[in-house]
DNA sequence: TTACATGCAAATGTTTTGCAAGGTT
DNA sequence: AACCTTGCAAAACATTTGCATGTAA
């Protein structure tokens, strides 16, 4: 019975910080994946004192339990989203910036080829589409 | 009829330098993508004096160009390939670190299905496998 | 109380930039 | 000669770390 966001954070042995859980509920919102910078910003907003290295520590405490997905738009820095979310991929329009996510995987079969041609085995991958959404062609 | 590398740099309007011969040469015969380290000890064995900067620019300049390609391993660096390889994704070993080229791209539906449903006009796209390769499993 | 989290400042790693000097065409 | 490239040093970002202090459980 985990229902609250202090909850989920405890349930991975995790302290449920205001930091926290301030976090985790702005990535249950959000979208699209936030850059740490945009975390930061919100965290401010909310006038919760956090230093840079914090957001960092969260974030990256937050990839190794299971709790946010990083992603990575050729920005040379990381993004981060819901892990939670279903799997799907992100088609990121290279004017405006906006993302929009792509439900539909159909990567699966690639992965059983390599497994098989190659006995590579694969434990994720990335997939991402950069273009021109359609406001912006 | 462009044959030698100082060929393909000049017909892109860049002057034919030896950091930049040495480089495109190191690219073409390269069978995995290089990142910026990598290029410059080469570079430097083959007793050329540069400077980081230049490595930098010349990448760079390449990407532009067209003639190098650059790829993200989530390594927060950027790697470089030439640009002119078939079209390919790649499979990394998160042990080893090995990087084995996968030849057949199923990708072209989704694009397909990305304009019909979203109008999202796909440009270029990104993928990348995460796993063991057969050596690490 | 105790182990975990944070703040701060400094360090690390990658990439970019301004400007003067040098090289290619 | 003219323009493009490079070297150098410094700056700009993104991210991590050590250590003392603070805080959730």
């Amino acid at each position: 019975m985990e229902h609250s966001t202090e909850d989920i954070i405890r349930s991975n042995n995790l302290k449920a910080t205001p930091a926290r859980v301030t976090i985790l509920m702005l990535l249950q919102k959000s979208k699209t994946p936030l850059d740490v910078a945009e975390v930061a910003d919100y965290v401010k907003k909310h006038n919760i004192e956090t230093n840079q290295s914090t957001i960092y520590r969260i974030l990256n405490a937050f990839v190794e339990n299971g709790l946010a997905k990083q992603v990575e738009f050729q920005e040379g820095k990381s993004r981060y989203e819901l892990a939670s979310l279903p799997h799907h991929h992100h088609a990121v329009c290279i004017k405006c910036g906006s993302v929009q996510d792509i439900e539909h995987c159909e990567i699966e079969p690639i992965e059983k080829n390599l497994k098989k041609t190659s006995s590579f085995l694969v434990q994720n991958h990335n997939l991402e589409f950069f273009g021109l959404c359609s406001r912006c062609q």
